[in-house]
DNA sequence: CGTGTTCTTGAATTCAGTCAACGAATGTGG
DNA sequence: CCACATTCGTTGACTGAATTCAAGAACACG
């Protein structure tokens, strides 16, 4: 298995301010682990001890709403860590993490982090800021939630969809997710997920092959109210 | 004006994990204010050059969405910090600050507490913990108002207001609210929101008196669906 | 191939927002 | 202290948004 210092997909995140010496007593007590799509990394109520650092892939971060339906309520992509939140405030996990694609994690143990996080400030004021900015993000989220009309918010999905991870070679959305998953994320139900994207369709605003999405008129999403 | 160290408001707080002299030196650069109900502390936007302790009073946090609406993301109470999110990220306040009562707050400027943050790792730890418990509190209001109705979201909402200011001697709700900020807690309309409250008072399950509400039947108001 | 999942559409219904009007409470200046 | 203006609370009627239930089509997979 290859060894954290070495690992690219640090830069992205937090474990990037550790010292060597730390990466490298980290390497040693990581676990590497293959996700297939679809399955559950974590669950909602699960105690995690320690965290997950993805080298690849994406997942969803999900919490179960008492009605019974799920909620996205994050995705987390390659370089991004899971479950950090609960370690710090000693919790067992808030939610629950699926993968969208075929994905490799790694694991590292909650008591080595937690060594580092009083022994490293660089890194202690690096995950305060990122928690910081996880928390403004919520926040937002939060607001449009309240305010927006699901047309509006499934706009700004497409939209934030795009502008994370790109377009494939044919102009497609390069991450396919189910019309299920735009509705969790989204907030509202499957049908009316189905819906609102058949209507931007036939008005020329995206077109669509099996559940692949194109954007074809992004300032004309820009622009839903 | 009262030093930082006699301040019993602090034990709710981070600042509770400072050293004696780590206090003498934010005493020493902390500035008092009086801020009357209605008045604005500080706006989305604005950069606040350090935090805010509240001594005394309650206030709202309001974040304005695209359709010109307020809404309401976190009440704080006595006790409570506002403005660490924004000098950990180091941006403008995300948030607005409205006094719901007559307040006393302290302002403490940005390098001391940056100084305390670099140099004390208990504070940062504890200022990471209750970061970590607002996100998990975002992540779960956000979840309900995507898949919660207003109904369902005023009620507990009420419940909120009576478990964390609890009642007067007459028994209404401590924290008196208006309808408005109820409706811009629940995120939606005014008129949803009173017409909800009149339900609930014809069902018997609150009373009212001005803008005062008593809870006359919790049990009822959780099971609302 | 079936078989199950996902996608799609229709119709009926419920939920929530908007506009309009009015009374009650509150505050202000004379 | 009163008259006035202003805000706040309340209700009705209407409209539009979104959910639900139902059913069929397309697709994926063993």
């Amino acid at each position: 298995m290859s060894k954290c210092e070495h690992c690219i997909v640090r830069q992205f995140n937090s474990l990037n301010t550790l010292t060597r010496e730390e990466l490298v007593r980290v390497s040693a007590c990581k676990t590497g682990r293959v996700v297939k799509k679809g399955d559950i990394i974590f669950r909602e109520g699960e105690a995690l001890n320690g965290i997950y650092c993805i080298r690849e892939g994406v997942c969803k971060l999900t919490k179960l709403s008492e009605n019974g339906k799920d909620q996205v309520v994050k995705l987390s992509v390659k370089g991004g860590m899971m479950g950090q939140r609960s370690l710090v405030s000693n919790e067992c996990s808030n939610l629950t993490a699926v993968a969208l694609n075929d994905m490799q994690i790694c694991f590292i143990p909650k008591q080595e982090i937690l060594d580092d996080l009083q022994k490293n400030v660089n890194f202690s004021m690096d995950l305060l800021k990122r928690m910081a900015q996880d928390l403004r993000d919520a926040d937002d989220s939060l607001v449009d939630m309240a305010q927006k009309t699901v047309k509006q918010r499934l706009a700004e999905t497409l939209l934030y969809v795009k502008n994370k991870f790109d377009n494939d070679a044919d102009g497609y959305l390069a991450l396919t997710l189910s019309r299920d998953d735009y509705a969790s994320i989204v907030g509202t139900a499957t049908e009316s997920a189905i819906r609102i994207l058949s209507q931007f369709k036939k008005e020329g605003i995206i077109s669509t092959k099996g559940k692949q999405i194109k954007i074809e008129d992004e300032q004309a999403l820009k622009r839903v109210e």
